[in-house]
DNA sequence: CTGAAAGCGCTAACAG
DNA sequence: CTGTTAGCGCTTTCAG
């Protein structure tokens, strides 16, 4: 059927052993040995199989991506840097998008072990037993990024999700707001949804403005999700004057549904962000975001992961936080 | 080490091949073998290796695919339809995401190959003679998807390029305008940018509307290209009044030029996208586009790709030339 | 420096 | 219905 080692072998007139040498580039063969079976390679049209060598070796330089949705700009951005410090790394990426399916992610977490991957990265909004179980069971290392571990044993790549948001809302606050609304991920996930929600509490709590339970309203992250709370917020008789949205597509579905109203931003309101996606600076007027650092966020999780693999043992599993950063553009209004 | 099969067919006090056999779900098992096994499976925590399987039965249930840039709202939607309707068959995805750069291109179709992918999805805007003859002497089916193959013999699932922008045109043309600009790809790629130039190209012919060298420009298909592109256009004492992108992104950053300027869109300058990726329904004013049936396409190439790979004698390698559709949203204006 | 041979974990005849 | 055994294509001792 298709060339093998062998076949090389008998070609170069040489032991399989020597091709499997030159193949791994090692040291002790002849000039006239290598030139030999690089020739026989060549001739031969020979591709090692990768499948063979991992039987063997008991190692196949893959791991394994869960990514909650494909098609959002956050997570994609995420992945590709996470599959170009891979690429780096030598690893090949099997990726999976669970939208939204989370029995579709444990599926997948199974066939990753059957697949014997070196190691997982999982990038999901929800979770259940199932999930948590197989997490803490598992033989390879498992790393999440961007979003938090279901529980502290395992290692995580994300910001501080609390005092980002305390933070974004102090800005509001020290801009002279004090009727900002809050349009926020679900309360319920393991998500980042409770703790930016906290920090936006404990910001208004420190500066004394009371909370108007109108303005807090939770949906999914998505855009549709805030544009709709957008519609709920606009026909409340007394408005907000800003809306923190908790995830940058939130944001711009409400800033959308202002916009469709015929308001102006942020003249008639102000509006910020939550993520730092590139959507923010493609809008018009481009949106005021608290920015994580997504690129950096893909290339320290796969170089976590890395040395979880390789250092298993000397690597402590504590969360590697990195450091947010308000990116300032045209979205909110001072109003002092 | 790990458990193997040998391990469960000892707890279980059968023979490995018994285990196999329920493994894969063979018939001609009694009830109490099952029963055993999967109980062995059970308390063994057995995992069965997808790579010893893969070396033995000579088929990986894998696929490959290049996507040319994943933070592209085009390609990840794409991708997201891939990986859905690829997991509905069983296959597990291996993704590289080449960001420009061929020789990553050229060195990953190598690594599919070495890890014996069943079949290999590309979508590149460019190539070159070697990954050209990468594909030629394949061994695994390879499709395009969304570009055009470099020679007939290999299929690909695509629009029309040629006629979607002949229609595009001639909308534009229908409602009044004459003064129309191009910004459209690199015409030297083997992407659609040739087709897609042409069409518009002939429409005008047809149309016996003169065309204004000033009026056509190329850059990449990206944003800040369109931005750059429509800021020379701008500067223009006689500007257009319609100017037709040739992709979506570029589209955006042409609106975003114009409103940065303080235009107006559609009032002072109107603007047509391609693709119909969601970022046209997203801005504001929401962009008028030709739209490729971005979902389908993943679905059929994953179709077309499965059943060259279960029934290479019997496909055709004929192209698959999709329904394009215009997208009619907020960025024309008639001028009758 | 080079080669023979023993597996890596599994499936598939083949024989019972 | 069940078990024995020979590989799948490669790497790696272990001897030369």
């Amino acid at each position: 059927m298709t060339v093998k080692i062998k076949d090389v072998a008998k070609r170069a007139g040489v032991s399989v052993t020597s091709v499997s040498r030159v193949l791994n580039g090692e040291k002790y063969v002849s000039e006239d040995v290598l030139a030999r079976v690089n020739e026989a390679i060549e001739e031969l049209k020979y591709s090692p199989s990768h499948i063979a060598r991992s039987l063997k070796k008991q190692k196949t330089n893959t791991i394994g991506v869960i990514v909650p949705d494909l098609t959002s700009n956050f997570y994609s951005t995420i992945l590709s840097s996470i599959e170009e410090n891979a690429s780096k790394y030598g690893y090949n990426l099997i990726v999976c998008n669970i939208a939204e399916n989370l029995s579709k992610e444990l599926k997948y977490l199974y066939i990753f072990q059957e697949m014997r991957v070196e190691g997982i990265i999982i990038m999901h909004e929800k979770t259940n037993d199932d999930i948590v179980s197989f997490v803490q069971n598992a033989t390879m290392p498992i790393l999440f990024s961007s979003v938090k571990s279901p529980d502290p044993t395992f290692m995580s790549v994300l910001i501080d999700d609390y005092q980002a948001a305390f933070d974004a809302t102090e800005y509001l606050i020290d801009a002279g707001h004090t009727a900002i609304s809050y349009l926020g991920g679900d309360l319920q996930d393991i998500t980042s949804g409770q703790s930016r929600y906290n920090g936006f509490r404990d910001a208004l709590i420190k500066h004394e403005i009371a909370i108007n339970p109108d303005y807090i309203k939770f949906g999914d992250y998505k855009l549709p999700s805030g544009q709709a709370l957008m519609k709920e917020l606009l026909a409340l008789p007394n408005r907000p004057t800003v809306v923190f949205a908790a995830s940058d597509d939130m944001a711009v579905g409400a800033l959308n549904c202002a916009l469709d109203q015929g308001l102006y931003v942020p003249d008639d309101i102000s509006i910020i962000g939550f993520d730092g996606s590139t959507i923010t600076n493609i809008v018009r007027p481009a949106i005021t975001s608290m920015q994580q650092p997504i690129y950096e966020m893909g290339q320290i999780s796969l170089e976590s992961l890395h040395r979880l693999i390789t250092r298993p043992k000397t690597q402590q599993k504590t969360d590697i936080v990195l450091q947010h950063e308000l990116v300032v553009r045209d979205s909110c209004k001072k109003i002092n």
